[in-house]
DNA sequence: AAGATGTCAGTTGTCTTACAACTGAACAAC
DNA sequence: GTTGTTCAGTTGTAAGACAACTGACATCTT
């Protein structure tokens, strides 16, 4: 608490038309619109909020976009449907699983199983771009929550990404946190969604027989350059997890 | 064959914005560019396109909030990663369940198993925003494929929404067809994905032991107006169905 | 020689002004 | 009752100007 936060920007970086979409979502919300509902005319909002027309004219396209206000040339602008479908933290928010379980009142602690380098499988090797003979770190773990174990996961990482040996890198934190570090921060992922049960040599090898149905997710996850950086399959104990979304 | 279609608009009824929008998405596809790559600037596409900066610069703006572009003060608009997540057909799109199973190939015949009017539990009502006195019509159905039952689904309608008695409609085709002949279009829904496995009465009552674990999507469906127009449990067979979607 | 400061060119961000295009309502003509 | 025209209000598009930002480069200070 004696730690000064040096990065306190003294203007908003975001440019007008960003802040104004945002305005006006929020307007949108605070004076009960409804579907239907007409919004301000672009001349009665450019004098409210002492903005030029172009700008406010980008906010409002982006909210167009966003679904949120349907437009009729020469009729006006008019609240959409869409807030019916407001869904906090979708499963469609990328984040990491000990972010997404604390947030479900988890607070995990993560055991490694098991840390190995290995030649991939060949839809791990797809997944990661591999060229052939690169290797991949294998990780195992398993997230409990006051000692119920709550997700079994497995990551694979090229193995090219994380120089040094194995056995000098904790593997029991975060693993996005681990990849940012070495300049390879994941930053969105291609995922799937599937209803099944462990698989039996793991409910053998960890005595998880009443894990019951799992929620798995399968996701490989590319950093900003679009490069994979993990391919992971998470299973979620059916009981504990339930992932919320939007349909349009 | 021999049906004419008269609404063949002679004009893109889209603004120069949005068709410049989806230009430059093309563009960028087309030319090969890649995540980090610069785009032209804004002077040299007014050019090349022959169209005012202000249009340009909405069609922009959209490109930068779908995540293509990212743009930096006074340097240039660069390419992002996003294109390394494309999904095909996420579970976020808006669909009846028996057009995402034909999209499985699995072309599916539905068995009404019950329909009945009666009134809804507290989760019901609150969801589907229902007054005191208020009643459902609550449909049990299965599909099967093969014969094979891969979805079991509930779905509860509130009473008001459908006229006439419940033996003179037809109840095996689809909920959101029928719905829209009474003006009453579902368009979009808020959901939740889980693990489980069927309940006990329901295995029982059907003969579905062999089921094993489900994935539960639970949805409140939307009219355009923004009124819930269905609640539903669709439990979806987990050794034939994952579904997919993108994460940022 | 190294670090700090200032200048500049190129680019995006915002604004002002003007005219075009569309919509529904009102009214006139048949 | 139907069709055509006009009008007011609103959105769509354009041209021109200046502000703000960034990185590269030059200059000054130690």
């Amino acid at each position: 608490m004696g730690k000064r936060d040096l990065d306190e920007p003294l203007r908003d970086a975001r440019t007008l038309a960003v802040q104004l979409r945002d305005r006006l979502a929020d307007l949108i919300r605070t004076e009960g619109l409804k579907p239907g509902d007409r919004l301000p005319t672009e001349s009665q909002l450019t004098q409210r909020f002492r903005i030029s027309r172009p700008a406010l004219r980008e906010a409002l396209k982006l909210l167009e976009q966003d679904g949120v206000i349907s437009v009729t040339h020469g009729l006006g602008r008019f609240v959409t449907a869409n807030s019916a479908v407001q869904v906090d933290r979708p499963i469609t928010v990328f984040e990491s699983v000990t972010d997404m379980a604390r947030h479900y009142g988890y607070d995990t602690v993560n055991k490694v199983l098991s840390i190995a380098e290995e030649t991939p499988a060949p839809l791990i090797q797809q997944q990661l771009r591999l060229a052939d003979g690169e290797r991949v770190i294998r990780l195992e773990r398993l997230r409990l929550h006051n000692d119920l174990p709550l997700i079994y996961s497995l990551d694979y990482v090229p193995r090219g990404l994380l120089p040094g040996r194995l056995f000098d890198i904790e593997w029991s934190g975060s693993l996005l946190a681990l990849l940012e570090r070495y300049r390879h921060q994941p930053r969105m992922s291609a995922a799937s969604v599937a209803a099944v049960t462990l698989p039996d040599e793991i409910v053998q090898r960890n005595d998880l027989r009443d894990f019951g149905p799992a929620l798995l997710i399968t996701e490989t996850c590319f950093d900003g350059t679009g490069t994979p950086v993990v391919h992971a399959a998470v299973y979620h104990r059916g009981s504990h997890f339930a992932f919320s979304f939007a349909r349009k």
